[in-house]
DNA sequence: ATCGTTCGTTGCACGAGGCGGAACAAATTT
DNA sequence: AAATTTGTTCCGCCTCGTGCAACGAACGAT
C-alpha cells in the first residue's frame, strides 16, 4: 500500500484513509466508507463521530461530508506563505485579461499544491482547484519549480516520486524531462502539451524571493484551440513573465 | 476539557488535539506541541511523522507546520455547496463596490463558516479568513442566518453552544438576541454594533435557496467610523440585499 | 399489514498497538 | 569539553482500538 513509513500509528492511518475515502466518495454512507476502507463498520463509525464532534466531518441528513473544518486548516495553512495575498491578485489579474484558467502553484514536501486559481470566464472544463495536488514533472507550473530548484533536490524528489504519467503525453523518461527543465531556465518559462490533462496546454513561469529562490509558479491554461500560434508562443508567455514580474517587485519590500 | 462525547477514539482525540496546537502555535517545535497538549515527546512524534507521510502536516528546517493537504480537504468541503461559485464571485463585486471586509457565511453543524470573504481595499484589519469559524449569535451574519432557521433547530443550537461573548457588545441574553432575530426578520437584514470585533459594525443579509432555506449570508464590516449615518443604514443595506437578490436569481436555475 | 433486507448504532471480549519513560544522538550553548 | 536541549528510537505495560454479533429502526417488496 505504502512504501514502508518509519514508524507510523496504525489508528491514525485508518483515519487519515476514511478521510480520503470520503474525499474521493464526495459523499457517501457509512458502510460505503467501510467497505471502500476495508474495516469493520464500527470502527469507521467511531472514526467518523470522533471527526464529527469536532467539525471535521459533517453528517447530512444520510451520508457524510467532509467538515468546513479543513478550510480553516487549509486557509491557516496557505496564509503561512508570506506572499499569498499577492499571489491570490495576480491570479485574479490574469485571469481577468485572459479569461483562461489561471493558477499559482507552490510546491511542498516534493509535491506541488495550488494556493490560488480562477477559471477565468471562459470557464475551461479543467479539474484543477484549490488544494489540487500534483508531481511536479506533469505540468507546466510544476515543471517551472523544478526547473529552478537546487539540482540534489530535485534529484530528490524525482527519485522519490519516479515519473509517472498523467496522460500519454507526460514526460516519463529522465533524460527528456531534463532536457526540457534546461529549455524552461534558458527560455525563463515552461510549455506544457496535454500533459497533465488531455486537450489543454499550459505556460507557466517561475516566481522567486528575494534570495532568488523559487517560490512558485503562475500558469495559464486552455484548450488547444485557443493556445496556439502566436498567442501561444509569444503573448501568453510575455503577460505571464511580466505578471511574475510584478509579483515580485511588491513582494521584495514586505 | 470536552462535553461527554458519546463514544471516541482518544488517539484520534490526541491527533487532532496536535493539530489545533499547530494551529494555533501557526508553526511549532514537537517539544512545544507536546508541552502544549501535555502528551508524551514520543507520542507527539508518532502522530506528526503519521501525518507527515501524507502531506498534512510539513516540517521546515526546524518546525512543524500545517499542510497544504488540509487545503484540498476544504477545497472538497467548500465546493459541496452548489452555490459556491456564485458566492465567490458575488463577495468580490461587493467587496470591490465597498472596499470593505466581505464575506459569506454558511451554518454548519451550528456553527457559521466563511467559505469566501475578501479583504477589500481598505482592508480592515479584521481577522476574519475563510474558514474562520464563529457562533451565530456572535455576528451580523450568524444572526442573519440564525433569524431564518427553523425555530426548533434553532433553539436546539443556542441550547448547545449557549450565547458566549465575544466583546462587550455581545448579545449574550437570550430574549434580547430573539428580540433582536424577531427584527431581523422583518427587516430583511442584520446589523452588528462590534458584537464580534471591537470598532467593527456590520451588515449582512440572508441568501435562500428556491425552497426558501436559508443556505448563508452575505456580510459587509467596517470600522465604525465609516459604518455610521445614511451609508450604514441605507446604502449598504440595500447594496447588499441587491446583491443576494442577484445571487439568488443566478442559483435558481442551477 | 408483515416479512425480509439494509442501514446505523451499541455492547463485549480479545489482543494488537498506543502509550510514557528512559536511553540515545545530534546540534547548540556556556 | 561539559552541559543543555533538541529530535529520535527502543521497550515493556496495559490501555483501548478492533471485529463480531446482536439490536433497533427504516424502508421496500410481496
Amino acid at each position: 500500500m505504502r512504501e514502508p513509513t518509519g514508524d507510523t500509528i496504525k489508528s491514525d492511518e485508518t483515519l487519515l484513509e476514511i478521510l480520503e475515502a470520503l474525499h474521493s466518495l464526495d459523499e457517501s454512507t457509512l458502510t460505503a466508507i467501510a467497505d471502500e476502507v476495508d474495516v469493520s463498520k464500527s470502527t469507521v463509525h467511531r472514526h467518523l463521530e470522533t471527526l464529527r464532534a469536532r467539525r471535521f466531518v459533517s453528517k447530512g441528513d444520510e451520508e457524510y461530508r467532509l467538515g468546513l473544518e479543513f478550510l480553516r486548516f487549509g486557509g491557516a495553512a496557505r496564509e503561512r506563505y508570506p506572499f499569498h495575498r499577492q499571489s491570490k491578485s495576480i491570479v485574479q489579474q490574469v485571469a481577468d485579461q485572459t479569461g483562461e484558467f489561471v493558477g499559482f502553484l507552490v510546491e511542498e514536501q516534493g509535491v506541488g499544491t495550488f494556493i490560488y486559481c480562477e477559471m477565468g470566464t471562459e470557464g475551461v472544463p479543467s479539474e484543477a482547484k484549490v488544494g489540487q495536488n500534483l508531481l511536479l514533472h506533469q505540468s507546466a507550473s510544476g515543471k517551472a519549480i523544478l526547473a529552478h530548484l537546487p539540482a540534489e533536490r530535485r534529484s530528490r524528489i524525482l527519485d522519490q516520486y519516479g515519473l509517472p504519467p498523467r496522460t500519454d503525453e507526460t514526460l516519463t523518461d529522465r533524460a527528456t524531462l531534463l532536457d526540457d527543465l534546461d529549455e524552461i531556465r534558458e527560455r525563463g518559462y515552461a510549455f506544457a502539451h496535454e500533459e497533465y490533462t488531455d486537450g489543454l496546454r499550459a505556460v507557466a513561469a517561475p516566481a522567486f524571493d528575494a534570495d532568488g529562490t523559487v517560490i512558485g509558479s503562475l500558469v495559464v491554461a486552455g484548450p488547444i484551440h485557443r493556445m496556439r500560434g502566436e498567442r501561444f508562443e509569444t503573448d501568453l508567455p510575455e503577460l505571464v513573465t511580466g505578471a511574475v514580474k510584478e509579483f515580485q517587485l511588491t513582494i521584495s519590500y514586505a
